[in-house]
DNA sequence: AATTTACGGTACGTTTCGTACCCTATCGAG
DNA sequence: CTCGATAGGGTACGAAACGTACCGTAAATT
């Protein structure tokens, strides 16, 4: 089917930006790609994240993103894998409270409004591919088991909380509710009376309770 | 501009399933594109709530949805509130326990894998624009915080956990998580394990460490 | 040096949103 | 009962965006 004509271009002058003169080929190009991506998806979301502007972005085009990824939300999901491993060290304030409180609110700060409707966005668009949604569980999840752990274990140490509270879906808890903010609350920051409340009605009443009856 | 040709054609015999001779009009008409609006979303999830099959399903046409509702996502989110507003009972086992993992796997099952899919694409859709996002997010809410209130009501009143419980986050608490493991982990329903986990190890110390410390 | 592979560039087909435009049935006022 | 005004029906259209196909060419591989 129908490839009529075929008007040989002279490239255009200046239309992409940043693209050597040395055609980049494997790795050094899908770093490329990818970087352009995380650009993308940072400064307009999900629905920015463009083929064609990904492409135009990295100096490059859908050919070379294709041949890689087998559609926008696989994509997606690696951009946000990038842009999510930025690891947040834990707070170390000597009591609980406000360490979990610390946390939360970097977290709300740091990943909240784009953050948020990034998520939003990816979770919608991977569908009904269960991998991707898998990955990008990962992803979130990872980005606070670990330093949960840590302040909960300091705490431990501490003798503030029994040793029973280093559950992982204990740990979490607080996460999980904040992460239920964000997601059906929307893109504005997670109010800070909700965050204390998060943390003294919930969490620490929850990692006290759990030791000897 | 450009209004070259207008062909009048006859209206093609059998294109339109549902269409009452005499011409609807106001609420009438208005219902019947809700019914359509939600019978798609049900079928098809949210990618599948198209304007054109809508228009088509109610036997109207793009004109007299976007009349009504400004876009896609208004759409979505009004036929979201229609489906989820279907109310359910809470169970009355007679133990706090029991009660509480029998409301967390009716939502699993009744709720699960269709209406998660239909969640997630209207929370993507509906992106920068508030107003749409708080009807989502009071119609996902209120599902759940009165039946939540009912059966810790009872747990009270029978002295299984102490009156301090009755807090309105600290009772939805169940249903925050286990929304949080729909949301992020995917269409398929949550397995039973992760349900008994959020009820043994979070859900019921929260409840009963209220009490008087 | 020859061959194979991957990139660059571009054109397309398709779908869907949202808008514009005509024509007409129905409703309400006089 | 006649006659505008309003809302529906039908359709066409422009703009994006996805995903694919196809050429020509640079770079790696042999």
């Amino acid at each position: 089917m129908g490839y009529v004509r075929y008007p040989k271009r002279v490239s255009a002058a200046g239309e992409s930006a940043a693209k050597p003169a040395s055609r980049r080929r494997g790795a050094e190009l899908e770093s490329a790609i990818l970087r352009a991506a995380v650009e993308e998806l940072s400064e307009s979301g999900y629905p920015g994240l463009t083929m064609d502007r990904v492409a135009r972005r990295a100096g490059t085009n859908k050919n070379a993103i294709y041949r890689r990824w087998p559609n926008r939300a696989a994509l997606g999901v690696a951009a946000y894998q990038r842009l999510a491993t930025e690891k947040l060290r834990p707070p170390d304030t000597g009591a609980l409270r406000d360490d979990a409180l610390a946390l939360l609110r970097r977290v709300n700060c740091d990943l909240s409004s784009p953050q948020a409707e990034i998520l939003r966005g990816l979770l919608a668009g991977v569908g009904d591919e269960p991998e991707l949604l898998a990955r990008l569980h990962d992803a979130v999840a990872d980005g606070g088991s670990g330093v949960w752990l840590t302040i909960v274990g300091r705490a431990v140490a501490r003798g503030e909380v029994p040793p029973e509270a280093l559950h992982p879906r204990v740990v979490t808890v607080a996460l999980a509710l904040l992460r239920n903010e964000y997601v059906t609350r929307g893109l504005t920051t997670v109010p800070d009376d909700v965050l204390v409340e998060i943390v003294d009605e919930v969490y620490l009443p929850l990692l006290r309770s759990r030791g000897p009856a």
